[in-house]
RNA sequence: GGGCGCUUAGCUCAGCCUGGACAGAGUGCUUGGCUUCGGACCAAGCUGUCGCGGGUUCAAAUCCUGCAGCGCCCA
């Protein structure tokens, strides 16, 4: 409603202005400050005021009196105050908001007939998932949600990195090492398995690291063999099949246990995708002699390059070494026509430490000839780990994802089972409900923490602060939720229901209606997040919102209100339960019924 | 040396893209509120050279510019 009101107010100024004899560009058109009665306002008064030589309060009110409110769709009045200019909506907007969002699907937006692949994590198969990667798969899956609820059609993808040195040393190592001389794995995972191996093989070829000695003349035939591997599946003369196998053992294995720690954030994928496929298929064959052939190409240095120089880059971007076979970059790059030819619009959520790398994969991908406004990138800054915090049992290599989630579930369940007596409501929590909860709150704090933050700054990783379940937290807004469930299985047991046909004036205390402005908004905030790529928009608004729930909740009983009333705001409630629910599924978070 | 990003209350952060109503939250500290639909709650109070300087503008946390500190990347 907030979007159809916004529209008609920009249409109904637009022509109050040329009525009134003025010109001007931008209707300042903005949401007014909380303690203003108004749904929307504008300061188009003080660009006009100089053209009109007059005051802008005096430009403020000639303005709004060319608007006649019956003409505008949600439009009670308008009102002048000051300079400015605030438009108020009527009863209808009320009705409208509450009954659209009573719908389960409120908040998602009609479809754009646009797909749009959403490439995030693709964290190299090396190993588990450490905490400072973390912030991609949230925040990219946070971003893959808002574009769907916006009416994208999404796909979710996992970019495996499966042709590099990398993972040469680790199909190498694998078949190397034999278990027996592996200390024990630290969790009974794939990825903890397997893990041992790259670590043994790394220390083996590294004659500065004594874990595993070896002799200049082992490390060097180890070298050779890792170099057979990587000609063998990176396609020089054709590939090499055996290769691909032992090299896929590996990164399938790592990849499950990789796939089940991201399960637990509720993050899943569409396809993964292997680099290797661009390999096999012979597109980057295709996309390296197209490259060779652009007037930027230049072989210097036994390679061939991209001087990019006049575009700003001073970096020369090699794209194919002297022994035949192609780099990182160059299959990203068929990779990414791949996209275009599939998808209308990419974008991926990167760590900003691969800034150049991706100036350099656009320019590129411009210079073959693509339009690479239909890419878009999102940086996030690594995690940091204060000093003295963090340090993983396993040491100095920091904090895996499955040790943060562990240790949030246990907080979380600590907290519930702390609550457990002093719990005003009367149900029975189960063992099993205080699992639930524990998972549920735990890893929604976790997430909430993570994308309620700008992605470019810099975040500290702090045990207390990423766990705190005080407000301006996932719990705090999971408790809305659940306070609505119990409101709603309250009023099923005292057999009352919601207005089918909703009366606005039984709806019409100020916390009522603030509770109904911040619902009627959620539509735009979705719309925004997904335009601008920024999810913890959604988090600011829920934060706030639950804000608002809670002055409704404190100041408007629902049961205990005379029948009309109570229908009118049990409508009310189910409206905000829908709000909440759906923004926290944006973000990622679960809603729990009961916590 | 070059490029990019960040800097807002003691602490953690919104707001900046698209300039506009007294600069906002949480946390912390002080005080008050449960015979009531769920107290992981609510209300009141305290806390700011919006990193520093200059510019544009009727109006700058917001735009431009120089500098500093921090982070990332490149040689």
């Amino acid at each position: 409603m907030f979007r159809q009101f916004r529209t008609a107010v920009a249409d109904a100024l637009d022509a109050a202005v040329s009525a009134a004899g003025y010109e001007v560009d931008d209707l300042g058109i903005e949401e007014p400050p909380a303690d203003v009665d108004a749904t929307l306002a504008s300061s188009v008064a003080f660009p006009l005021a100089s053209a009109a030589g007059a005051p802008p309060p005096q430009v403020a009110a000639e303005i709004a009196a060319e608007i006649d409110p019956a003409s505008v769709d949600y439009l009670a009045s308008v009102q002048t105050r000051g300079p400015y200019v605030n438009f108020h909506t009527d009863e209808s907007y009320v009705t409208d908001t509450v009954t659209a969002a009573g719908a389960d699907d409120w908040g998602q937006l009609p479809s754009r007939g646009e797909s749009v692949v959403v490439e995030h994590t693709s964290a190299n198969p090396t190993g588990p998932v450490h905490v400072g990667r973390a912030r991609n798969p949230i925040v990219g899956d946070a971003i893959s949600n808002a574009l769907s609820y916006a009416g994208y059609d999404v796909d979710r993808h996992y970019y495996v990195n499966d042709a590099g040195r990398q993972m040469a040393v680790f199909a190498w190592a694998y078949e190397r090492f034999d278990e027996s001389e592996l200390p024990a794995p630290e969790r009974d995972k794939p990825d903890y398995d397997l893990v041992r191996y790259y670590r043994a093989g790394n220390a083996f070829l590294d004659p500065d690291d004594d874990t595993w000695p070896a002799t200049e003349a082992e490390i060097e035939a180890a070298e050779a063999e890792i170099e057979a591997l990587m000609k063998g599946f990176e396609g020089v003369a054709g590939g090499d099949e055996d290769a691909y196998e032992r090299v896929t053992e590996v990164v399938d294995t790592v990849l499950d246990g990789m796939r089940q720690s991201l399960d637990r954030l509720g993050v899943s994928f569409d396809e993964f995708v292997r680099e290797t496929r661009f390999i096999r298929d012979g597109s980057t064959d295709e996309l390296v002699d197209r490259l060779e052939s652009l007037d930027e190409a230049v072989y210097e240095e036994e390679a061939w390059q991209l001087d990019l120089s006049e575009f700003g880059i001073d970096k020369n971007f090699v794209f194919r070494r002297s022994n035949g076979t192609t780099l990182y970059t160059t299959r990203d790059a068929a990779h990414h026509e791949w996209k275009f030819d599939n998808y209308d619009r990419a974008v991926t959520v990167i760590g900003e430490d691969h800034k150049l790398t991706f100036d350099q994969l656009d320019l590129t991908l411009q210079l073959l000839g693509n339009d690479t406004d239909q890419l878009t990138q999102v940086f996030y800054s690594w995690v940091n780990l204060a000093s003295g915090e963090g340090m993983s049992t396993r040491e100095g290599t920091g904090v895996d994802l499955d040790e943060l989630l562990d240790e949030a579930v246990e907080r979380a369940r600590a907290e519930v089972e702390a609550r457990l007596d002093d719990r005003l409501r009367d149900d029975e929590l189960t063992p099993a409900d205080v699992d639930r909860i524990a998972r549920q709150v735990g890893t929604g704090a976790v997430r909430f923490d993570i994308v309620a933050k700008q992605p470019a700054k810099a975040i500290t990783f702090e045990w207390d602060r990423a766990l705190d379940f005080e407000a301006q937290s996932a719990p705090y807004v999971q408790y809305v939720h659940a306070r609505c469930c119990g409101i709603e299985s309250e009023a099923a047991e005292a057999a009352v229901d919601p207005a089918s046909d909703l009366d606005p004036e039984r709806l019409d205390t100020p916390e009522e209606r603030a509770l109904v402005r911040e619902i009627a908004r959620f539509p735009a905030v979705i719309e925004t997040a997904a335009e601008d790529l920024e999810p913890h928009r959604v988090a600011a608004y829920v934060r706030q919102f639950a804000e608002t729930f809670n002055a409704f909740y404190r100041e408007c009983p629902v049961l205990s209100a005379e029948p009309e009333r109570a229908s009118a705001r049990l409508t009310l409630v189910v409206a905000a339960r829908n709000t909440v629910a759906n923004a926290l599924d944006v973000l990622g978070v679960d809603a729990p019924a009961s916590m």
